[in-house]
RNA sequence: GCCGCCGUAGCUCAGUGGUAGAGCGCGUCAUUGGUAAUGACGAGGUCGGGAGUUCAAUCCUCCCCGGCGGCACCA
């Protein structure tokens, strides 16, 4: 007899080799069907796999997060076997499980289609249907190599080979007799658990081992869900997202448009343009209150200048460089801390100055690889927040800690929620010793926890000179981004020699902070308008009010009214166009305008207006002059309220 | 950059080996209507670009460009 205990603190006694299928089914039958797989002593184990002496079992049911993964796993082998039994001559490689689903990489000559996604489905739900039991069996690593070269499997010998330890166990998971994967586990007890929740979602390109010097597979995607309205809900989260896409609600709205002259480049039409400048403001405001000034640098300086910089050497393939008809090399600036170490090199500087934050809305150009352009989110031109806060050592926790504040407020001011910070460690490749990657890293993380945050340890994610901190945030639809990050340098300012003179008269280095609130105008613009679906808060929305017209006999009281609301501040159209109220309502509600002051006979003669709110249903009738000041108010900038 | 899919009117999309269609939008005219579509008429396309096959190509083939989804990249 073995004893097993549960999570409640509950014990009972099992013959030994009592798989937790079975003790499952002792305690509830509902309990064994929803059961994927357990959790024996915290580590991960098969529900059929037999228990041979005492330990702490806690079942992994299919609609727990955990218990997802498996059904996952499980849906990427169905997949895998599916495309063997359909393709044979395929050799499989890896499917792991990821965000909603799951992925498989194949390595075949001949090219799937979508088209084959049908027909994948089919035999998957017919393998579902079969019910076979899912084997695991230990191998020895030289059987399994040896087994999986015989069967023409050749990645999956050099996983063996390359990747698992020499003495690790070798586990292989068969279903039935008909199909064999090398997995770590955990799997289903038989394929029929899986259900039939899922989906084919799209093919893709993948390099074997995420090399592009290895072999091209063929990536299908697929997600998984532990029930039929699972599926459902996710397939229309997909489409409710599909819907906030900034590119086409950018195209709607006319926000800003590309073209294939310059890709990665964007032009803002506008009413994007006008969005742009309401955030420029704004943070103009945000950055003057922390303490910042504001500095411009060139958009194009001598290869000289790169070179020096370290740039031309390190970050070459990412420039736009230009030849003149004099024959100087020039490249258009990828980003803006050369240029401000410039500004702080001219002249001597004092320990009295410092810290100084420099900002500069800069114009910076990098040549993207064209594959990773996407809309507004990865472009090749684009002006970032930026700012360099040059200080002491013994300054930086405490800027560290003030950029935090600054960030949450702002983010928090765009309706976006901060999620968590990550602390980006030393990575492989770096500069500078172990001691000064422990101080460095020390200090980002007592500086989060001045600010009130625990940061999330990103290990390895620092930049090659120093530590970092990033900040993610959650939109309004839960998506994450990565908005704002800080990082601590000091290899450039000693490599651009800079200095300043200290309290004790001599030479010293300052260390430099480059940070960004936003990332990038562009991309941030992109975040927001998916944030909100096109439908900005009044503070934000590129038009306000418009002044609808009734009947042509209101004609100069619009105007009037017009001007009265863009003499507070509003941004404000008029339309008097020949169309029906009911006409002008819904284009204007599709067009997203906050409020829109609908003007008739009777309001000019009364001297009043009638406001309708974007989605609201009834109208509020008032005065001119206390309509232009209750808009006025609310649509002030939050950082003026 | 690599792999796959896609490219027809301003937008969303249908369609055929015999030089094209819808809805919305746009223009003109009529209509002055009280809170989510007034009606009529009209204009608009080298079917992404180039080459090839064919009596004939928007349709088939190849190359190029671009878009989309991934991968890789993001000192």
């Amino acid at each position: 007899m073995i004893t097993v205990s549960f999570p409640d603190g509950a014990k009972r006694q099992y013959d030994a080799g009592v798989t937790p299928l079975a003790i499952a089914e002792s305690i509830s039958k509902g309990l064994a069907k929803k059961a994927v797989a357990a959790k024996v002593n915290g580590g991960w184990w098969d529900l059929s796999r037999a228990l041979e002496g005492d330990a702490a079992l806690a079942l992994v049911t299919r609609d727990s997060a955990e218990g997802l993964e498996v059904l996952r796993h499980d849906a990427a082998h169905v997949l895998a076997q599916a495309v063997q039994d359909l393709f044979p001559g395929t050799q499989v490689t890896i499917g792991p499980v990821v965000d909603d689903g799951f992925y498989y990489d194949f390595y075949r000559a001949e090219k799937f289609s979508s088209d084959d996604f049908e027909k994948i489905e089919a035999r998957m739900r017919e393998i579902v249907d079969l019910d076979l039991p899912i084997l695991r069996k230990v191998w020895g690593r030289e059987q399994a190599i040896a087994h999986f070269k015989a069967i023409g499997e050749e990645f999956k010998a050099q996983i063996i080979d390359d990747i698992i330890p020499e003495g690790e166990a070798i586990t292989v998971y068969s279903h039935a007799d008909q199909w064999a994967d090398l997995c770590r586990g955990p799997h289903l007890p038989s394929t029929g658990r899986l259900g039939k929740a899922f989906k084919l979602m799209k093919l893709a390109g993948a390099y074997w081992r995420g090399d592009p010097k290895n072999p091209q597979l063929q990536r299908i995607y697929g997600t998984a869900w532990a029930d039929e309205r699972q599926l459902a809900d996710h397939l229309h989260r997909l489409e409710e997202a599909e819907k906030r896409d900034h590119r086409r609600i950018g195209r709607q709205q006319g926000l800003f448009h590309m073209q294939e002259e310059g890709r990665g480049m964007v032009f803002w039409h506008e009413k994007g343009w006008t969005l742009w400048r309401t955030i420029e403001a704004y943070m103009r405001r945000r950055l003057e209150a922390a303490g910042y000034t504001e500095v411009k640098t060139p958009q194009v300086l001598d290869r000289v200048f790169w070179e020096k910089s370290g740039h031309w050497e390190k970050y070459r393939e990412n420039m736009f460089v230009c030849e003149t008809v004099e024959e100087e090399t020039l490249s258009l600036k990828p980003m803006n801390c050369p240029g401000h170490l410039q500004i702080f090199k001219f002249g001597q500087r004092s320990y009295k100055e410092l810290p100084i934050r420099m900002a500069e809305f800069g114009a910076c150009h990098r040549y993207e690889p064209s594959g990773s352009l996407h809309g507004l989110m990865r472009v090749r031109a684009f002006t970032q927040d930026d700012a360099h806060i040059f200080c002491r050592e013994d300054q930086i926790e405490e800027e560290v800690a003030a950029f935090i504040r600054l960030v949450r407020v702002v983010h928090g001011d765009f309706g976006l929620q901060a999620a968590h910070v990550n602390l980006g460690t030393r990575p492989e490749k770096r500069a500078g010793d172990d001691a000064f990657w422990d101080k460095a890293e020390g200090m980002m993380a007592n500086a989060a926890r001045m600010a009130g945050i625990e940061p999330v340890i990103a290990v390895g994610d620092g930049a090659f000179y120093a530590p970092k901190l990033d900040f993610i945030v959650k939109d309004a639809i839960g998506r994450e981004w990565t908005c704002g990050t800080i990082q601590l340098d000091y290899v450039l300012p000693d490599r651009l020699g800079a200095e300043y003179i200290g309290e004790d008269g001599a030479k010293h280095k300052p260390v430099m902070l480059h940070r960004a609130i936003l990332g990038s105008f562009e991309r941030f613009i992109g975040i927001l308008i998916e944030n909100y679906a096109g439908t900005f808060p009044l503070w934000l929305s590129p038009v306000q009010v418009t002044v609808a017209t009734i009947t042509s006999d209101a004609d100069a009281y619009a105007e009037q009214v017009a001007a009265a609301l863009r003499a507070a501040g509003l941004r404000t159209e008029v339309d008097t166009r020949n169309e029906k109220i009911n006409f002008k309502v819904r284009e204007h509600s599709l067009a997203r305008t906050p409020v829109i002051a609908v003007v008739g006979r009777k309001e000019a003669e009364e001297g009043k207006v009638a406001l309708r709110r974007l989605g609201g249903e009834h109208q509020q009738v008032m005065s001119l002059e206390a309509a232009v000041a209750a808009l006025a108010r609310e649509a002030t900038s939050p950082d003026l309220r």
